[in-house]
DNA sequence: TTTATTCTTGACAGTAACAGTAGAGATTCT
DNA sequence: AGAATCTCTACTGTTACTGTCAAGAATAAA
């Protein structure tokens, strides 16, 4: 019952590029660093939480990646989502998922009493995560004294 | 993200176990035959909820499992811990673990962020299936008509 | 136009956890 | 004594996770 490495790593990536942003695209090898993730990993992951309209990219020199939305706009829960595919404790409940396709079916059905708990807990987790955003974390980050890099490609201009 | 089959398992033999429950300790072979469960696997499962307290045995004949406590003392939270483990979505927060062994320090440590949102969501789940007794199980299947299967030992003195 | 930079895509692989099987042994009742 | 039942330990196949890698495409700058 663990969170997979890509939704932890989704989500403190976006934290990242929200807390850090400037006015040019955040980079892998910037965001891998300061979060000590493998950079070609952390290329799997954007990829997932492109997909899901959560990012926009520009390749080239100064490209990277930027955030679809403000960071009041993006919450925990949609992180997870395109990270995880989904956010259901089981197989077997009905749910949204990332792809569309049909969940397994259970033996038992609507004939499972339990069945009710699973879905029921799930959407209480899904709840809370969505009531945290990129700006709440942000926020919290200030309040502990969190540094903010400078983005190297500005010393330049200095 | 997936609780693990021994958790369900676990949950729904309990419920079984509770809601069939005759004078007599309840038997493996017929757990597994109404829940649909390999008979071994249940006899593992049974082995982690009776270390945990929650199950009582006596081998031979007319030999089986007894619940521990009465249903309405126990939660579906306690029963999920004994089978998973632990009730937490990542590893790098400290919470009560199984066999009291430390767990695995974060590189980020009180720095992360995040994980003060892993800990809030261990929580918040865990108080949810605290929140649900065996008993309320036992109501909910009598109000869907679950039909109770009566002991078969029994039947040779009717 | 060339070159360096960066994202894009798809394939590959080691590891660990999960899910289940199996056998021999201990206990208890009849 | 013998049968029924739990107990303990070990083994195994499968799957998902957690990455790594290489070649390619787009873009900006020189």
């Amino acid at each position: 019952m663990k969170l997979s490495t890509k939704s932890r790593y989704g989500v403190r990536a976006m934290f990242d590029m929200a807390y850090h942003a400037g006015n040019l695209p955040a980079q892998i090898k910037d965001i891998s660093r300061r979060q000590n993730i493998s950079p070609r990993y952390l290329e799997q992951i954007f990829q997932d939480l492109k997909k899901a309209g959560l990012l926009k990219s520009r390749r080239g020199p100064q490209g990277g990646y930027t955030l679809a939305r403000t960071a009041d706009k993006i919450t925990v829960k949609e992180v997870i989502l395109a990270a995880e595919g989904e956010l259901m404790l089981v197989n077997c409940i009905k749910g949204l998922r990332k792809d569309g396709e049909a969940p397994p079916t259970c033996e038992f059905d609507n004939q499972c009493l339990t069945q009710h708990i699973w879905a029921e807990g799930s959407r209480i987790l899904g709840d809370y995560f969505a009531s945290i955003t990129l700006k709440d974390l942000c926020d919290r980050g200030q309040e502990l004294g969190l540094e903010k890099e400078l983005d190297h490609r500005f010393m330049y201009f200095i």
